[in-house]
DNA sequence: TTTATTTTTGACCATATAGTTAAATCTATT
DNA sequence: AATAGATTTAACTATATGGTCAAAAATAAA
């Protein structure tokens, strides 16, 4: 029994996390889930209460399994150069696994805000760049990365790999009309992003 | 009367932007545009028939209007540094002003892709690159710009201004937590982004 | 086997929501 | 002023949807 009702929870979560990432939370419906799933509506309410809690639970699933996703960057023992060629390696090689997850996060922190603000509230970021400090010190000097500037080249990092995810529709489709193959794309720009960001980098 | 059908026309028009922006066309209530643009829901339904059609002269005016911002690129008559240094100021100068429509046109092209691949379709691609060739020959060679990586370098280029709107509710938390002004951030990047790729494709 | 407990279901409820309709109001034309 | 046509409104409909509930079914405990 114990058995049988994780199986159903487990069930129901994966139907929704499938939804969600489809459709949203405004989007998804509960009886399309229940339907993925396999069982009655009621059953989610019976195991989740509510549609918002269902959504909170695949939400912070996801957030965490990307979370975990970015931090061996900050304690593999390499170069800069290689930290960043390891990054966007392992980083889009998830992206492209899981395509749909970029947009959906971005779209769900803009829906609701809150969320993410207590999200960040729980990591010690000030410690994240102390690490990186003190692991690369003399690089941090040799490439001009400054306290200053440092926001502008993490988003530029994260953007060189997430955005053409959260852009995949457009981006596939416009290549599609002029003959490229938007999973080659993909496959390239493991190693180009690596390239262009080490590139612009170095003086 | 004429006069009048007009404004009553553009209030429901703006009412309907502003409410699509903040929660989407799942998100967004008929009654709640009505209520914005000080009408009766009728009304909507009297000028546009339903939400979907309503939505989506929204949408396409948005997607002209950031189209629009794209194109003097391609006919200004500059060098392709200079081009990169004007499509930045233009373009996040522009994204400043609407600092949700990244987003907004990133998630309605996911939620809609047949719209979107329409749209592409009417737009005469291989022109602009054929245009870009023959206005920059010598430097495409000098900076190694291909038939082939030529995606890799425009979705790069996009990627710098559009991600930080995109993830602007991720990345100004971040910020705020770290100390650091998220509008100021936004207006070095102007130039920040520009110098990261003229640096990332000079060799 | 009987009883208690947990899981699952179908029927149901309240509400929200897109859309309709017919009447009222306003505007222009004669 | 009278008529015709366009615009606006309030009341309404149909349906979708999140959620509840009590009973049935399955499982465990006695």
């Amino acid at each position: 029994m114990i058995e049988n009702e994780r199986q159903t929870e487990e069930k129901i979560f994966e139907a929704a996390t499938e939804v969600f990432i489809e459709k949203g939370m405004d989007g998804a419906r509960m009886q399309d889930i229940a339907d993925h799933a396999g069982i009655n509506k009621s059953l989610l309410h019976y195991y989740y209460r509510t549609k918002d809690r269902l959504f909170s639970a695949v939400f912070e699933m996801i957030a965490g399994q990307l979370f975990k996703k970015f931090s061996p960057v900050f304690d593999e023992n390499l170069s800069l150069e290689e930290k960043i060629r390891f990054f966007y390696r392992e980083h889009i090689t998830f992206l492209q696994k899981n395509p749909r997850l970029a947009s959906f996060v971005l779209n769900e922190i803009n829906r609701n805000p809150e969320r993410i603000r207590k999200f960040i509230q729980g990591i010690d970021i000030e410690k994240i760049w102390a690490t990186l400090q003190a692991q690369h010190k003399e690089e941090l000097e040799k490439y001009n990365i400054t306290h200053e500037n440092i926001p502008q080249l993490m988003t530029s990092i994260a953007a060189m790999s997430v955005f053409p995810f959260a852009g995949r529709v457009l981006i596939a489709s416009i290549m599609e009309k002029m003959g490229y193959d938007f999973d080659d794309y993909i496959e390239k720009r493991k190693e180009y992003a690596a390239e262009f960001v080490i590139n612009a980098i170095r003086k």
